[in-house]
DNA sequence: ATGAAAGCGCTAACAC
DNA sequence: GTGTTAGCGCTTTCAT
């Protein structure tokens, strides 16, 4: 394998030289670029990535801590993330925490180590008691969603009560009174579930309507299908009417949905479903998904091009805090507005 | 930031010593282990990795180049490979070739870089008549699915024709005559798509059915529900019964249910319909979709294991091909069987 | 079982 | 605009 060293010999010029070129450093003599790339031609020279990493420090190479990619939400996340890199000629290294509190604390030690120069991180296991955990890392970090917060660190999120509560509106509008909630959790972590929540018990209240908790459906076990469409068995076997559901994610809704149906309710029309996502699925279920778009992509290339120019020096000294503006997708799920 | 020359001094020890703990190499005093160690903790030393790799040459890193996450086959194959990875001390660096051939070229120039050991390969824009690019690649390559062969490099992939033909078989046992296929693609590739036919043709062919043309869903522009749903639309519109479905993956499937149902066709009694891939969207529609279990998850730790072992040297000389058990899963979506 | 010396290939800092 | 010098922090090689 050739070296820096051997094109510099056959260009007629330095390897400081052939690293200029190479690095796109822009005072170089047309003439002198020309004959370095036609050495780099002539021999198949491939600048060796490692070396120029160990010496400069830098690897180009930003982490994302997701808890998994098999959930849609953040596959489609994970993938704008990845082209929103690309285009800044970033690379990725994913780092699946499958949930759990060790999975999240090993991400964040991974840039010490320095195989990335940052970390972009969706926290789901750590709690705002392990906020701490986030200052003094010594190197840049954007907090993704809203698991925990930090007036230290740059944080990227959305609008989730307000989501909710005009997804609860909606419902409301639509003159739906008996409106289930799919995706509460016990624990008292202050992430997604609480705030979303927070925005359902905002539009009843707007409404003088009291939280019922026979309408409550739990799912401590994961936001999957599965246990959403368990969760609203749960609500329908607590003997409630429902004419309506928020559902906390899409994939709960989904399920929500298949529930619903096995037991002879007619969507739209018996109830009416909302999820929460706009993930593609929406789109092609039966019947389709209304559903409140948090602005995924919006999210993705804030939280990019804030690292990048953490990385680059060119953020701001304070940390930013980025809130995507949520709309609502309505679908088939929801009754037609006149 | 202390180096290993710091934990060595600090331990009394040399350097060479540091890393021989560090890099689990066996034949070191206890004591002494225990005094390198009491340093690593007393400085909160991290080793530096991009050194390491540098010096070795070795980045503990492998590359999987895919078409894009959002697709669930992919995301969910993604997550298993990255846990099989991580069970092995492997990082993986995702590169979506976004079903583009220049994706796909730069995937297979990435590691020539140094950036990543070897590669898991899923090609979808490349075609046979490419093969020859998987020559002399000077690092180990892993290929998976079916869009390319080589007798040269290591292949995993799954059993696509007899996939096909059991799905066939199934809707043929049920008495199902007007079978449609929901995936054609009119490009003359090697890939799933063309053998995934063959299975359905031979099915047919095993009764004595010749194909009706106008049986044929084409989607060329991705296996994305939109166009299952699209597919399944046209066949019908061209007028021609329809009693059962074979799509070619559950996404197609899912969209062409969609799709089938907004016509007032009832699954599976009118219509019964069979995907392929088994994510896990199959188990949650309405109805729960039946579908061809490709073995995904042997498919993701074999080739894993397969790259590691060539990187270690562990691998057979000759070029491994590995072919993943299929099973039918049955759910709703096709009649119960007596 | 441990140490000493060498050097991987590149870029930072500075010289000219 | 280009060259010189030095050295990043580790592992390899070889010695003991």
């Amino acid at each position: 394998m050739p070296t820096m060293a051997d094109v510099a010999r056959r260009a007629g010029v330095s390897a400081k030289t052939v690293s200029n070129v190479l690095s796109g450093y822009p005072y170089i003599r047309e003439s002198t670029r020309e004959r370095v790339m036609a050495a780099v031609d002539e021999l198949g020279y491939e600048i060796n990535v490692t070396a120029r990493i160990f010496r400069s420090g830098r690897t180009g190479v930003v982490g994302l801590a997701v808890p998994e990619l098999g959930q849609p939400y953040f596959g489609e996340l994970a993938d704008e993330i990845l082209e929103a890199a690309r285009r800044r000629g970033l690379h990725v290294l994913i780092q699946p925490t499958g949930f759990t509190r060790e999975g999240e604390l090993a991400a964040l030690r991974e840039p010490r180590r320095k195989l990335v120069d940052g970390l972009l991180f969706s926290p789901a296991a750590l709690e705002q008691a392990d906020a701490h955990l986030l200052d003094d890392l010594g190197y840049p970090l954007v907090l993704l969603g809203e698991q925990m917060f930090s007036t230290r660190v740059d944080h990227v999120t959305m609008q989730n009560v307000e989501g909710a509560r005009a997804a609860t509106d909606l419902l409301l509008d639509a003159g739906r009174r008996q409106i289930a909630v799919i995706g509460m959790l016990h624990s008292p972590t202050a992430g997604s579930s609480n705030l979303r929540f927070t925005g359902y018990r905002e539009a009843l209240a707007a409404r003088g309507i009291t939280v019922d908790p026979r309408l409550l459906g739990w799912a401590d076990d994961g936001w999957h299908r599965g246990n959403g469409a368990r969760a609203m068995a749960d609500v329908l076997d607590a003997g409630v009417e429902v004419d309506g559901v928020v559902a906390f994610n899409d994939a709960l809704a989904l399920g929500a949905m298949y529930a619903l149906q096995v037991r002879g309710r007619s969507i739209p029309d018996d109830v009416a479903v909302v999820g929460f996502d706009d993930i593609e699925d929406a789109q092609y279920s039966m019947p389709a998904l209304t559903t409140v778009d948090p602005g995924r992509r919006d999210i993705a290339e804030v939280a990019v091009a804030l690292l990048h120019d953490r990385l680059t020096g060119a953020a701001p000294a304070e940390p930013v805090l980025h809130v995507a503006d949520m709309r609502i997708v309505e679908r088939g799920s929801t009754p037609t507005r006149r």
